[in-house]
DNA sequence: CTGTTAGCGCCTTCAT
DNA sequence: ATGAAGGCGCTAACAG
């Protein structure tokens, strides 16, 4: 029997007699065969593989949820996906898009922090289809699932200062290079001239955004004797970090001081206090980004894909209630 | 000038006029050429992937903590890694190692947690590379990186005791078909013999093992009206729950029990009480499992290799100290 | 329904 | 130092 059948009758390309076809299965059993990928792809152009560029893996649950997302719908269109970590760095996440390219992705999801947006635009003009994931880049909105960061800060204000605060202060980021970053300051600012607060400098202090940050930042706020009632975290882990100092040093939270972050990764809810937080729907994002780009690479219709995130107020113990 | 004076420039394989590479080099630049990575793994039967198998991506910073500690090797020896969950599933994670072995991976790392040894160590017969971390497969000894669970547990018993404990619960997974489970629930039963301390069955629960399953679990330890003064629970999360229920019922973490947690994932010392634990150097292992695989698929010594790991206490303030 | 043929893009002898 | 030719394992027409 020839080459071809055999062929025929792994992809199901057409009718072969059943006596043949059995035939075949049972040889593959018997030698363990496997059509190899590489040489299914180099004449089919297809990977069938989805590149993902992440931050990193390891910087918390956040980018974990993300992939769990898009794991999903990669799994369901029977894909694979190839992750690769950028590390927030210029020059290393344009050498692993580079790479994700090389190794023929059918599609590329990309969660670039450091990269410019012209640069990124540039890249949608290219035959395989790019996603962008948790950020907005100009010249490629349809191509962008987004969360509004501004507006996450600004409701996070919002809700401290309907609770009786002013004084509030803002524990984040000592990379403001991150729009991430920026659009969250940004939201905290806003937040405070909508209520009519003034923007006080000494209110912010800027840590590596992690626990250890955390902890580090609101000392630094309490040596500076800074007098505040209330902060807001850049997210949740420096949030936790800050909660845990407070802690140690007998300062009640939220009796003394009261907390909110940003994200809502999981272990918030089991630290004490709970911690209230904006939610930052990731999961879902991966989800979006992922089935928008199976629909890009089938040529399908993208509409009734949500690009844009709206941040939802999770309300837990960390803020005192009037 | 031909192609193959182009694949010579290409991989550096042999002499060629300066000028002529120059030439390519210009016309690679200008064109935005990538070689087909396809076409190249299939002459040259080499993929430069590395397939590793996890259990999951988002069960917690256990797994993605593995992750960076194999990457970074993979990185530094230039190649690949491609990932793929099991889901803790027999049938799943079949599936993934035949999707990992179809994909022509160089080598594979796998952290199998519902296959069985023997098929396991069939594995390691074929021509590809395999490496298993977190696990002692009986039959690849040699190919193993793991963790002496049952010490663990042992070691946290111990040290309860050694504050005075002697009602010691056990908050464990449900699932105690995985070997983790089944080692871990020996560990403590060990400790309570070392100690001359009985076993008894009501000082035990099991629920998922994650925040939530902490939470069920002690209040069904509470429902029971079991009397114990610690536990250790079957992994920080599940302890972290625990915890976070008793503090929310009004009772003291460690003034009325103390707790301690297993892995110590990274979050654990910035809950209040900060968790005591039984350290898992799973990031490591990660390291050394894939330096196995390198070392294997480049047929070289693989002495000097740490396979089997140890657990350590560490304390913090989780339980109450005399 | 089945076998034959022609590549996919690259690397590797083998001559030159 | 360079070009020509063969083949990696597979799929996709094209004939029967």
């Amino acid at each position: 029997m020839s080459i071809s059948t055999v062929s025929r009758v792994i992809n199901n390309t057409a009718q072969v007699a059943p006596e043949k076809r059995e035939a075949v299965l049972n040889a593959m059993k018997e030698l363990n065969f496997r059509p190899n990928s590489f040489a299914q792809a180099l004449v089919s152009k297809r990977s069938n593989c989805i590149g993902v560029l992440v931050g990193d893996l390891c910087g918390g649950p956040f980018f974990a949820q993300m992939m769990l997302g898009i794991e999903q719908v990669v799994d369901r269109v029977n894909k694979f996906s190839i992750v690769i970590t950028g590390n927030h760095d210029e020059h290393r996440e344009r050498h692993a898009i580079d790479t994700l390219l090389q190794r023929q992705c059918d599609a590329l999801i990309l969660h670039s922090m450091a990269l410019p947006d012209e640069e990124l635009a540039e890249l949608v003009k290219r035959d395989t289809p790019v996603v962008f994931v948790n950020r907005l880049v100009k010249g490629a909105e349809d191509r962008s699932i987004w969360f509004d960061n501004a507006e996450g800060c600004r409701v996070a204000v919002r809700h401290l200062v309907e609770q009786g605060h002013s004084r509030i202060a803002f524990i984040t980021s000592d990379d403001q290079s991150f729009v991430d970053a920026q659009q969250r300051f940004a939201g905290y600012r806003q937040g405070l001239q909508d209520a009519g607060l003034p923007f006080d400098e000494s209110l912010v202090v800027k840590a590596y955004p992690d626990e250890v940050g955390g902890h580090v930042a609101v000392k630094e706020l309490l040596d500076r004797k800074a007098e505040f009632t209330a902060f807001v975290g850049y997210n949740d882990a420096m949030a936790a970090g800050a909660i845990s100092y407070l802690l140690e040093n007998g300062i009640q939270v939220p009796g003394q001081v009261s907390a909110i972050g940003f994200d809502d990764i999981p272990y918030v809810r089991f630290i004490h206090p709970k911690l209230s937080t904006i939610r930052y729907p990731i999961e879902k994002m991966g989800e979006q980004a992922a089935e928008l780009a199976v629909r890009l690479l089938d040529n399908k219709p993208v509409d009734g894909l949500r690009l844009k995130f709206e941040p939802e107020l999770i309300e837990r113990n960390s803020v005192k209630t009037r």
